[in-house]
DNA sequence: CTGTTAGCGCTTTCAG
DNA sequence: CTGAAAGCGCTAACAG
């Protein structure tokens, strides 16, 4: 079914049937109908490959991401993907399973697939060859969840919003708070997050525990166990992420805490699910399908003025403290005090 | 950066060049070499659209999925990207949200990308409009999740599970058992698990009571609070989907009942989420993964053959009973029938 | 307003 | 083993 067909059944030539689709007003009104039953009538339908072949513009858009099995980045592929419909844009996603060979290796496919520009979330802007390798062919891009300085981003503020987090533990009276996180060097996201940990912790005047760094999720469960189970353990735990929290609930379970009685737990990023456990999860939601829309109007924008994208175009998306139930007054304080005791000098000064 | 620029520097003809990426020992190894070397200096890719319209092959698969928010479906396009780039194929995901007019817009935006095929996740393949428009174009597809002898499918059986489902409940000692469904009319997948729970609870000889029907998730859990707070209240919940399980724990939260103490959960899908919840989700568990590759697989192994899949080849892929932690015997059983162990204390939830 | 024509970059006979 | 040449289907000047 190609245009040839359309224009010999329709009697007029391949150029009219190119302008019915790509320029209606430039043809009569009759002969654009006729063209238009035509078409309909064979079911033609453009061949992409040959429109992309002449005009060079693909309208793909390629996407990296870490993984969909973490809801936040389905929620921002979901958001993602609906921008591009909109503005009639494909998308090929690809996950790399947080390893840096895979970036690269789905950076040269989509390079190899004429992708128009490309979203990404990878693991650190800093050292990422793959991202060299985009800059080097001078294709278009957008980081998403990433944060650097040098390149064209769509963020929530991890920093800052960590700090909230450990402030809204401290104001229920917690002062032994650890962070637990993945395998820090896996992200730059995980290093925003630790680093505003610890100005939070400062800015309460609290001393920060060595974070718990579980390198692997699978074991994550078994670790907290044990570390909540030694002595001088926390009474608040500040995650990295929403499935390590509520990895982190479990743990507690197993080690008998209750939750938020005798361990509060927040978590980051606020997937959708967390709002509909019990207890509901306490986290920084991040408006991840907004993320992902956002990055790809932006990297659309700039592609049809011919440009690529720039760090000054870079986004700061708002995030916000769900407060949820899993979080509380430590254990020692729910007798006397029941809110807010910011200012309180603790009574007993934990070991370590 | 084209072929024409690799073959003058090289100072070869472009159907050397072409025959180095496609028909490597038809060349001599140091013209190859050589070709090479002058490719990877240029940073030459093959043009994927010239090379599209000439082969007329994309090496791009269509996929059409309900919602990306469900994990289940999450994980499925996971397996499934995975399949496809191992060999050699890009996708391009479209989600429909359950909606009729968006699985036909979908298909027709995948049709007009020049997919070579496509894997869809569709309401009812019965009276799928979307479908018939693909049949007419021939594209060959493979229909996932859903069940039709007229399709070809790859998928769980949903009736012998349901009944599975049901059975152990009734084994537990359960006889008030309800089932939670969404809008059964939305898909096939929901109406074969009504049919095998109402098998189920036939073969237990157990009546069913009227169908809990939840028209949209954001109700479900006030509907579920209110059902469960009535007089007569089942026992056990035969969830039709795991997010529908999870409210469904809440829902009995919010009524004061415990999970599994009071009131039974199970639900369907099997999404990894499930079993790091507290209590651990009862659930069938269907490889959601495996569904996707395995879909791909066959259709790109059909698409070698220049053939259509056909119903014949389709896959019925197995489920597994989960037992989890959040079923157990019913209350008036536990006198004499010992729980299950939670390792948790636990504790009344306050009625809100 | 409509038609003619020249490629976009590549694969693939067909000669040599 | 290598090269010349013919399109794949389409868009965008350019003529008329």
């Amino acid at each position: 079914m190609s245009i040839q067909a359309v224009a010999d059944k329709a009697g007029v030539s391949i150029a009219t049937v190119s302008r019915v689709f790509n320029a209606p007003d430039k043809v009569l009104p009759a002969t654009r109908a006729l063209v238009e039953s035509v078409a309909r009538e064979l079911g033609y339908l453009p061949s992409a490959s040959a429109r992309t072949l002449r005009t060079q513009r693909s309208r793909v858009l390629g996407v990296v991401l870490p993984t969909l099995l973490n809801p936040t980045f389905a929620e921002c592929l979901q958001g993602l993907a609906q921008a591009a419909a909109e503005a009639g844009h494909a998308i090929v996603p690809l996950t790399t399973g947080y390893d840096l060979d895979a970036e690269q290796r789905a950076v040269d496919q989509l390079l190899a697939r004429e992708v128009e520009g490309m979203v990404l979330v990878i693991s650190n802007p800093q050292t990422s060859a793959a991202l060299a390798r985009l800059q080097a062919r001078q294709r278009p891009y957008v980081l998403a969840y990433n944060r650097h300085p040098a390149h064209c981003c769509v963020a929530v503020d991890n920093e800052a919003a960590s700090a909230e987090a450990v402030a809204h533990l401290a104001a229920l009276g917690h002062r032994r708070i650890a962070m637990v996180s993945g395998t820090l060097a896996q992200s730059d996201r995980s290093q925003q997050r630790h680093r505003g940990f610890l100005a939070g912790m400062d800015a309460a005047g609290l001393d920060a525990p060595p974070l718990i760094e579980v390198p692997f999720v699978e074991v994550a469960v078994d670790a907290l166990r044990e570390r909540l189970a030694a002595p001088g353990r926390p009474t608040a735990l500040f995650c990295s992420n929403d499935l390590l929290a509520i990895r982190a609930v479990r743990a507690a379970h197993l080690a008998g805490l209750r939750v938020p009685q005798d361990l509060s737990v927040m978590g980051f990023d606020g997937i959708a699910l967390g709002d509909e456990l019990t207890p509901r999860l306490g986290t920084i939601e991040q408006p991840a399908a907004d993320i992902g829309r956002r990055a790809a109007q932006l990297l659309m924008a700039a592609l049809d003025e011919q440009r690529a994208p720039v760090p000054a175009d870079s986004l700061l998306l708002p995030h916000r403290l769900r407060t949820g139930e899993s979080c509380a007054p430590p254990p020692d304080m729910r007798a006397d005090e029941p809110t807010q005791p910011t200012t309180t000098k603790s009574r007993r000064r934990p070991a370590r």
